[in-house]
RNA sequence: GGAGAUGUAGCUCAGCUGGUUAGAGCGUCGCACUCAUAACGCGAAGGUCGGUGGUUCAAGUCCACCCAUCUCCA
């Protein structure tokens, strides 16, 4: 995959509305921020965009429990994680909504298009209604027991416990998750994407982007049994956009959420000197990325790409896809609590310590990783405070104490570019997504830096007047393997790397800048840059 | 039920297309140091690589079955 020259168009999911995002949220979010922040780092034009999911049953059902609009509810939420990622330095270049003037326009306009393409059509269907609460009822929203084992409490589509599916209206005794009352049956109109259309051209496109091959095995587990058509088509109440033409019918959340990404670039155009339309037309040189939680597949490597070449634009250069997040082991779940909320934690432990345990649990794959909590504490302070910002902490005060905060005139340049030379690795690494493997890598490096400082003992040297510039020159070089560790470790705690920016007296630190030896340069005290995690602080996000 | 994934030292994980005595970090235990946020350095102990068969001159690495855990099924 050449990026080179490419311009790059970065999605993440789309985080739903209807309640507070977790920790397990955020492995995707860090993860594509990482790689967002890698790519800007070598120059490359990055778009990086989200935006908030806003449609659907079950908003509209929590905004009526609340007596509030369905607007009012998905607005507060999209504020709040707005916030969430702000503070976990999740760089956007813009956050948007699907509910805008903008997803409006586009997803009528990609409609459109694909009722004169011939890519929709229409059939009867009959579907669970309730007739108290005047609805018809998502197959969630029916429940019951299964036909086939006979377990009680089951959603309408398919058994937990023994993994039949079936429709709502097989279930024994059903009832309505809503009103509880036993539904009926009505049928209804309902408009189907031809996705039969598309099994071949999937196939086929699925070879030629960027995808994990325990991705495509998955995809091809559908493409095997075959592609049915959609049905992307709700009947009233709903939230969502009315479909053209027609008056109690809306559009199903599924079909404008990822149409939510383009409006969200286009959002951002409209504010920028963002080209909107380059990104979208079919022989588009840019390249286009949808990093997604491993729930979602299906909606963008077999509908999203189908809408988009039945509306005739372009289609995906990868999809990268994450597995979940355990806690201890443990699924997350309010009930064990062991659910964390991004905010939870953001109240009590540093942003950058979760960035950097979740690059190094990461890797290009699509399985699911654990945050071992004593684990997770073992590895920020030993890796983030015993290796990397101990070099620094170690080095300054020689610096500060005996020489004014002042780097020495020489160096030794074959330590340093000994150094250097590990860096190409790191980088195809990164440019992989093998963040695990990165994160190992810059550790045996900052290995290498304490391993210096033991061998050469300054604090030995100091004590003698003949080996005074020795220690200058010491301390300079290791300061300098400590920039280089920073500049590796940027992408993965940017905010770090700024206030080491600031400690060096250096501004904006970019990926070449590796190479450049400090030297007869000025730097500030060493103060703290980052602290130890207690068992306390640990305790303080499990119990909430 | 169908499909997929995972199972390697106490913990978290590396081990590419099969090839000498199976690796790392953390933890533990020694030694050493005292510049550093009780940090850093050196060394040691610790694994019949989930189980059982099979293919092969050779298997953690391939195949079959089994067990356990997890995930997905519009």
């Amino acid at each position: 995959m050449n990026l080179e020259n490419k311009k790059i168009f970065i999605t993440n999911a789309l985080p739903y509305a209807n309640g507070p995002i977790h920790i397990g949220h955020m492995v995707g979010y860090i993860q594509a921020d990482i790689w967002s922040r890698f790519l800007r780092m070598h120059d490359h034009d990055v778009v990086f965009v989200c935006a908030s999911d806003a449609h659907g049953t079950p908003i509209m059902l929590s905004a009526e429990g609340l007596g509030v609009e369905p607007e009012e509810l998905a607005a507060e939420y999209t504020r709040q994680h707005e916030m969430d990622f702000e503070d976990f330095h999740i760089s956007f270049d813009n956050y948007h909504t699907t509910h805008s003037k903008e997803n409006e326009d586009l997803v009528k306009e990609i409609y459109k298009k694909l009722k004169e393409n011939d890519c929709v059509r229409t059939e009867i269907i009959e579907q669970a209604y309730d007739d108290k609460e005047n609805m018809f009822l998502p197959d969630r929203y029916v429940r019951g027991t299964c036909p086939k084992c006979n377990e009680p409490d089951q959603y309408g589509d398919n058994c937990e416990k023994c993994g039949a599916t079936y429709k709502p209206t097989d279930l024994i005794d059903p009832i309505s998750a809503i009103s509880g009352e036993t539904p009926s049956l009505k049928e209804s109109e309902h408009h189907f994407m031809k996705l039969t259309l598309f099994n071949d051209m999937l196939e086929g496109w699925i070879e030629t982007i960027d995808i994990h091959p325990s991705v495509k095995s998955k995809l091809k587990e559908w493409f095997d049994v075959g592609l049915r058509d959609w049905d992307i088509s709700r009947d009233a109440p709903y939230f969502g956009f009315v479909i053209p033409g027609e008056k109690d019918k809306y559009f199903y959340v599924w079909l404008d959420a990822p149409i939510g990404y383009f409006a969200s670039l286009k959002n951002l155009s409209d504010k920028s000197e963002l080209e909107f339309e380059e990104y979208l037309k079919d022989d588009s040189d840019t390249h286009m990325v949808h990093f997604i939680g491993k729930d979602i597949i299906y909606f963008h490597a077999l509908f999203w790409p189908a809408v988009l070449e039945g509306a005739g634009l372009k289609k995906p250069d990868a999809i990268y896809v994450n597995g979940f997040l355990t806690v201890n082991g443990q699924k997350m779940s309010k009930s064990r609590g062991t659910l964390i909320k991004a905010r939870t934690y953001l109240d009590h432990l540093d942003p950058e310590c979760l960035r950097y345990y979740f690059a190094y649990k990461s890797s290009s794959g699509i399985d699911d990783f654990d945050l071992d909590t004593e684990d997770f504490r073992n590895r920020i302070n030993a890796d983030l405070i015993g290796k990397w910002i101990n070099i620094a902490s170690r080095s300054s005060k020689f610096i500060r104490d005996h020489f004014e905060n002042k780097l020495s005139e020489s160096i030794d340049d074959d330590l340093l570019d000994a150094f250097n030379d590990e860096t190409g690795e790191i980088k195809e690494l990164y440019q992989k997504r093998e963040f695990g493997q990165s994160m190992r890598k810059i550790m045996l490096l900052a290995d290498k830096a304490n391993q210096y400082l033991d061998q050469e003992k300054p604090w030995i040297m100091i004590k003698n007047k003949d080996e005074k510039e020795d220690v200058q020159r010491v301390c300079t070089n290791a300061l300098n393997m400590f920039l280089k560790l920073t500049i590796l470790l940027k992408p993965v705690m940017p905010e770090v790397a700024r206030n080491v920016e600031s400690f060096m007296n250096l501004s904006d630190l970019n990926w070449s800048d590796i190479t450049d030896a400090i030297k007869d340069h000025q730097i500030n005290d060493y103060e703290n840059l980052l602290t130890r995690i207690q068992e306390e602080d640990i305790k303080r996000i499990i119990k909430q």
